[in-house]
DNA sequence: GTCTATACGATGATAGAC
DNA sequence: GTCTATCATCGTATAGAC
């Protein structure tokens, strides 16, 4: 209260940083870091590539805050509350709603978390030893969802309700399986034969990747 | 046998052409496409810039022909057979073994494979309504891959023996499943314990993921 | 906070010698 | 086929006026 503008957010609809960290998103997620300059970006929301730098010291900030904001959102739905001693299918379905859910609402998102996962750059992801480097926030995060997963999969093997798969092939395979649709753009639609972020099309992934899954998993 | 330079291939080990494509492959599955420059990939083959460019006139043209190579290959290992009338559950894991097999022959093919289907950058891929523009090589060969793979699912259905599952969906999640643990790195290597290309990796990889597509196809 | 102007390396690409 | 030299453009980033 005592600051001049505490609550300037309230009066504009967007700031600029908010404005500048959206359009980021949109076009790292289509382009990939190196494929988006810092002037088309300024271009793109209406500013001087020099006001860009004034929000952001340097690119790599700018690509992180971004990252960083997406697998904040995911982790949030996925991890938000307690891990509750449910049956572990139940659980897993949960999981898929909210994965589907997060990633259908915000149309970059897949794309930029493929880009995390597999890209080399700008962030070597996953060093399997990062001695010296420090984690970036957003790949502790990933790290926690991992984790949890890999707990829900664990506990229903333990009760028998799961087959004992290779913990670390199944989670690999249902991030791709679900990851993968919503990153796919006009080959997913071309595939489906709508637009993959349609009502319907949302609803009817959610349902047929968590059957899929749900069987592929089932003792 | 006119020529003065028929069979040049066979005495030298390896082309200047052949370096440059295997070299480029390796470094756009890293990098990407505007991640990766002429001049690194010169530097990298132990050429000048300019000799590349006397071998492939543009950077586009170096780009499409890796990735043309790479999908044909896969293409060639999916579709190299007639498209025998057996039973589909059998078809299907002739499938995800010749996949799997490709993939894990080829490190960098997952990468580029997964690039090709999600970036937006150098070619936006499967415009649903491409006129006008020409199709790329590799766009038919994927487009042929699909489709038989597509006819496969349809046979399924309607033998009984897969669930009735959206086709679209399914290849999604098929393609998901299968290509994105290849292209994932140190991501999967952390997540499994071992280098994703070794032969133990491999061999678990073929078993689980079959196991788990079956599961979730069967009616 | 936003702008113009500037710095400077790297980019894709070309011309021409050997 | 390979090289050096050169080009215009774009890349990230900075300085300073308003």
């Amino acid at each position: 209260m005592s600051e001049s503008q505490p609550n300037q957010q309230e009066l504009n609809p967007l700031s600029s940083r908010e404005k500048i960290l959206e359009v980021a998103k949109s076009l790292f997620a289509a382009g990939g870091y190196s494929g988006v300059g810092m002037r088309q970006i300024a271009t793109a929301v209406g500013l001087s590539k020099s006001s860009l730098f004034h929000h952001f010291p340097t690119k790599l900030d700018l690509y992180g805050e971004v990252l960083d904001r997406v697998i904040e959102r995911l982790a949030w739905g996925l991890c938000g509350g307690d891990p509750q001693p449910e049956k572990a299918v139940e659980e897993l379905g949960h999981w898929i709603d909210s994965l589907v859910g997060t990633l259908a609402e915000d149309a970059p998102a897949a794309r930029l978390l493929l880009r995390t996962l597999v890209d080399q750059e700008p962030f070597p992801p996953f060093e399997i030893e990062p001695e010296g480097r420090e984690l970036m926030p957003f790949e502790v995060r990933l790290e926690l969802v991992i984790d949890r997963f890999r707990t829900l999969l664990e506990r229903g093997i333990a009760d028998g309700v799961f087959r004992p798969v290779s913990i670390g092939d199944t989670i690999q395979t249902a991030i791709g399986a679900i990851v993968f649709h919503f990153a796919s753009g006009d080959l997913g639609e071309a595939l489906i034969g709508e637009p993959i972020f349609s009502g319907t099309a949302v609803e009817r992934r959610r349902r047929e990747v968590s059957e899929f899954v749900r069987r592929g998993l089932l003792a």
